[in-house]
DNA sequence: GAGTGGTCTAGACCACGAG
DNA sequence: TCGTGGTCTAGACCACTCA
């Protein structure tokens, strides 16, 4: 038997898929659909929690309960095919770019193969779809492989890309650790989701043909917004002509 | 401030981390913790749902809150390196295997691009370790790549291993594309998981070197216990041995 | 200050598991 | 039957947003 909670959203659910509540829109008040589905409030509140964790909702303190606007899917592409293999490498997502320098310590001496104190350039991405944070990439860089003039502050994604495009002939291998975990709770807030909204993680490490690690990425991808795509071709055939 | 139940949250996560209590065993009953905490019964609930959520703690109708095993980590090798790519081509995992015939219908039929009624055989691949299930797979190949033996009922694993690779000298191309998403009430109790466990999906397509899909597999890995890991050379290197 | 969601209480009653 | 968790109630009180 169908528990009260999952019959309300069940319907809430239906509601907004059949556009009787339309995205962007508010919810009614929790107490008016507590009263309408005569539930007590926590009854309700589990149900919008449901909806939550599924995207489909988003809760503003003091505001109300709002529909989501469907998201713009992004396909984050494996492999460094694709520019820098950054997810925000699409259309109408615009990406800010902040820039530090920092030392190695911790898990980042392991990714990046490099001894503790060693100096990085930490390239701090947020993309955005409109207004919306939409997805999260911490990207780091030994400092020599970085040109002094990167580090004038917020360049636009572009000239982020174009430095680390200097870095390609020589690559090697990238390796990328995809995972699912829930946010933190600075990640909830930085992207505006839901706490009980999972997140795939990629873990990035682009080597050179000399073994050294030249990049490594800690990516953040909401799961309600986001797929990875990886394509392996086979050297048995000619390698088919990449766009 | 935080929350209660945050506050009860991290203090039985320390309890289990300390080794206070240790895994496989039964937590106090929640009446007891709820007095222990001096709080209500649902907000104690609502912090045994945090732990829930993280895979710490595994609740049993009728017999008790456990904490859980810790579970040996798959990881997921794309890119169809290892056997057929499947996640459970590794130690100390068993796994049991349904063949069906069906016909294609559906987003099989774009998966698979074959036309609708097309004849297939499903593989659903259970995998375990020891008695508890582990992650699942749905791999699907036209029927005409699968020898009739094949059908014999309840093969060992490496009966389906041994006959997709007879595939293998033909294939180009591999195409994984993973997502996030929280399991169906069929998958949560199938893998014995919570609904509010988010699981990584990978849908694979692999194709030969006529363009032909030769299979495609539809897997499903909890995120408590599975990461994929993919992996690019570039070909200006010598290709690096494979074990 | 009015309206909203966020958290919590102190129970009640039901469903499941084991003896 | 008893102990367990699962669900729900009908409120209380606090925090946030906006006028």
């Amino acid at each position: 038997m169908p528990s009260r909670r999952d019959t309300i959203a069940h319907d809430l659910r239906d509601r907004i898929a059949t556009g009787r509540i339309k995205p962007g829109e508010r919810l009614p008040a929790e107490a008016h659909l507590a009263s309408e589905y005569r539930v007590s409030t926590p009854t309700l509140r589990n149900a919008l929690a449901v909806l939550q964790a599924e995207g489909l909702v988003e809760k503003v303190h003091g505001k109300g309960n709002f529909v989501r606007r469907p998201l713009q899917r992004i396909t984050y592409v494996g492999g460094g095919r694709t520019a820098n293999g950054q997810p925000a490498a699409h259309a109408a997502l615009s990406v800010t770019v902040h820039t530090t320098r920092i030392q190695a310590r911790g898990h980042l001496t392991s990714l990046l193969k490099v001894s503790t104190g060693s100096r990085l350039t930490e390239f701090l991405c947020l993309s955005h779809e409109g207004e919306r944070p939409h997805s999260l990439a911490r990207i780091y860089v030994p400092c020599d492989l970085v040109p002094a003039a990167a580090l004038r502050e917020s360049l636009p994604y572009e000239g982020v890309m174009k430095r680390l495009l200097r870095l390609r002939p020589p690559l090697a291998e990238v390796r990328e650790q995809v995972s699912v975990r829930l946010p933190t709770p600075q990640e909830a807030s930085t992207l505006r989701i839901s706490l009980a909204l999972a997140v795939l993680t990629i873990k990035r490490q682009t080597t050179d043909t000399r073994g050294r690690v030249v990049e490594a990425a800690l990516l953040v991808l909401p799961g309600d917004r986001a797929d990875a795509l990886f394509t392996t071709h086979y050297p048995t055939d000619e390698r088919t002509p990449e766009k």
